[in-house]
Order: structure tokens, then C-alpha cells, then sequence
DNA sequence: GCTAACTCGTATATTCCCGTACGAGCTAAA
DNA sequence: TTTAGCTCGTACGGGAATATACGAGTTAGC
């Protein structure tokens, strides 16, 4: 937080706003040029070039910055009681959040190094697993695979929906029920 | 089937080698490139060229070879009976078809028009529909989700079982059960 | 064995995007 | 008001990939 030298407010801005359309653009396009970021932030190429030094650190510090924000949300989430109904609550403040940076991950993906992605994505994971430990504890959760794949698993459906109403295929009213049906069936024990 | 001239032996045999490396590096890397393709298949850039105009073509003949072959394999399961126990025929005979060529989808998303991989897809897809549709009547799954979703979920499932396979987190001798287990329970009506 | 079809190397054009260099002009902050 | 920091245009160089052009050599099929 504290820099060497300090930074102007100017420049703090221009920061924020090259992000904020790094966020949008790339989580929609992983393919989003420097280029279009920078037009879309209303600021010149070279500008963002001042304060990124290529690609791969704007593409982390918008994956960053949209992991921060999700911290700030799901943080605020009540996951004490009944797991299920926990388990709702999480999903539905969920779900808006990896709608709107799905393809952030992928674009980071591709320009970060193996396993940073998954470094920096380790605090929303970690809530998941946890919530569905603390579920396998009171029998309300399934056991019988690996609790890895289930928080995959969980991930992989958030991500199809939210592909699914993209294509215009799910109304974004529903999506929300449909995740949570999906997901309350995935976890549940068979039988 | 019948071009206006004949091809030559050889040209057919240039062009399943071709298609067949294709599929191979594709299904791997849908960034794979025509050089990397035309070299893996023992055969000049310009010979891939003569038979392909462009990366999208061979795309999309690559992806029509793939679905072709999953047609043979899956119009040779028994759907019939019990529909829990057909779905999970349906699904072991489904999963290494994915595995093999869900990048092979990615690639041919990235440049094929939209609508056309949905369009070539759409075989496959309605096969599961229609045991989803049987089991629904007979009150096996469930139908309280739009089954457009239901078909979707289930191929989302079996993309993320191939990654997770591939990222080294899943053993591939136990991904026929957790997927199957997994589909089960999101097709299984709740309550 | 003749011919058309096929193979395939080299060279080249094009396009796209990244990243750097230089420099003029503007603005925040002490 | 002075100065250091910031903005941003234009121009350039480089790499990677697609696609085309030309042409010589090889092979299948009648």
C-alpha cells in the first residue's frame, strides 16, 4: 500500500479506472486487447503502459482486484446454521460475482504463471470447502467424494450458468434458483 | 460424399492424417497451431493448405470427425431400461469423448460463427435429452429445472471432470464414479 | 507411360498485438 | 511558482501466426 516515492491522485485515478475496464472487458472477453482496456478506461494506450508494464500484471491486478471485492461481499455472508440454508446464502452472493469475471480467470489463465491463479483464488475456495465440511460433520453433505472435486464441481456449474445466460439461454431472473437446486442436489447425500 | 473429381489415394490418406493430428493437438491445446498440426501429421504446411483453406475449415473438420466417431460409440449404447442405469452407460461410454476433445470444442468456439459448434453438437445432445425426457416421466429425474439446463449442467460436469483430470487432481481410474455420482445426483428429483 | 493430381520447400505478404522510445504538454502538490 | 510526476500522441521494432505465390519434384490411376 505505502509506495517509495508517493503517487499522485491523478494517477491513482487513472489506475482505478484502467482496472475497473480491465475487469469488464476481460470478463467478458479473455481475449480483450490493451488496446480496447485503455480506450475503454478513456485513457491513452501509453498511460496504461505507465503503470502496467505489460499484460500479465494488468491481468493480475484486475483478477486481484475483482477477488478483493469479492472478499468484501462473500465476507459479509452468515454461514453459521443449517448448512443448506448457509449454503444458499453463499451461492446467491456468489453467483453474480463469477458471473462477472468467469473469463477474467480464464484470460489469467493464460498470461500468469501455473498455479497463480489458483494461489490468489484460494480464499473463495477455502470458504466453499469449509462450509461443506462443517456440512459433512452434520450429515448434511455428502461424503463419498472428494471434497476437492465438490468445491470444483460447484465451480463448474456457477461458471456453465453463468456461459448459459450469457448465450441468452437461462433468464438471469432464474439463474439463481436453478444454481441453487443444482448445487443443493450435487452436495446432498444419495440415497 | 461424391466430389465432382476424384480425390486420389494418397490425398485421402493426407487429409485422415491430418485431420486425425488435429484432433489429437487440438483436443489438447486449442491454441495448438497449423504448423504444429501439418508437422504432427508428417506433412508440409502446404499439403494441409492444398486441403484446407484456412484454420477454421479444419477446425470444424476435426470437430465433425470427432462427433462422427462419438456418434459410432454412443449410438451403440443401450438406453433402454431403467433410466438411472441407462444414464450411467450413457456416461462412461461419454466421458473419454469428452475428455478427449473438450479444448477441440474451445477451439472451434473461437472461430467457427456462433451457433455452428451448437449446431454440429446437436446429436449428442439430444440423445441426452431424450433419456433425461424418459426418466422424467417416469418420475426417475427430476423436473423442476428447465431441461435445457439439465443437459447443460451434465456436459459442464463432465468438461470439469476432464480439467481436473488433467490438472493432476483427479486419479482417472476413479472419474467414471465421481461423474456418474455426480450426475445422478443433480438429476435425481429433490426432496 | 502419360497426365493430372498431389506433395512440399522457400519466400513473401499481411495482420495483429505487444512492448519501447522519444518528446511535448499538462497538472498536482509542496 | 516551481518541479516532479503524469498524460498521451506518434512512431518504431519485433514476434507470431495466417495465408498466398511460385515452382520443382513425385506419384497415383487410367
Amino acid at each position: 500500500m505505502t509506495t517509495r516515492t508517493r503517487r499522485r491522485a491523478d494517477a491513482e485515478r487513472s489506475i482505478a479506472r484502467i482496472v475497473a475496464a480491465a475487469r469488464e472487458l476481460l470478463g467478458r472477453d479473455p481475449a480483450a486487447t490493451i488496446d480496447e482496456i485503455a480506450a475503454a478506461a478513456g485513457v491513452g494506450r501509453m498511460t496504461l503502459y505507465g503503470h502496467f508494464p505489460n499484460r500479465a500484471e494488468l491481468v493480475e491486478a484486475a483478477l486481484a482486484d475483482a477477488l478483493a471485492d469479492g472478499e468484501r461481499t462473500l465476507s459479509a455472508v452468515d454461514l453459521t446454521g443449517d448448512p443448506g440454508a448457509a449454503l444458499d446464502r453463499l451461492l446467491a452472493s456468489s453467483w453474480s460475482l463469477v458471473a462477472e469475471s468467469s473469463s477474467l480467470l480464464a484470460a489469467a489463465q493464460e498470461v500468469l504463471p501455473p498455479g497463480r491463479v489458483r494461489q490468489l483464488h484460494g480464499a473463495p475456495a477455502a470458504r466453499l470447502e469449509e462450509l461443506i465440511r462443517r456440512g459433512q460433520d452434520r450429515d448434511a453433505f455428502r461424503t463419498d467424494l472428494p471434497i476437492g472435486w465438490l468445491v470444483g464441481a460447484v465451480h463448474y456449474l456457477l461458471k456453465g450458468a453463468a456461459e448459459e445466460q450469457r448465450a441468452g439461454r437461462l433468464d438471469a431472473a432464474e439463474v439463481p434458483r436453478i444454481v441453487t437446486a443444482s448445487v443443493r442436489s450435487l452436495l446432498t447425500p444419495p440415497g
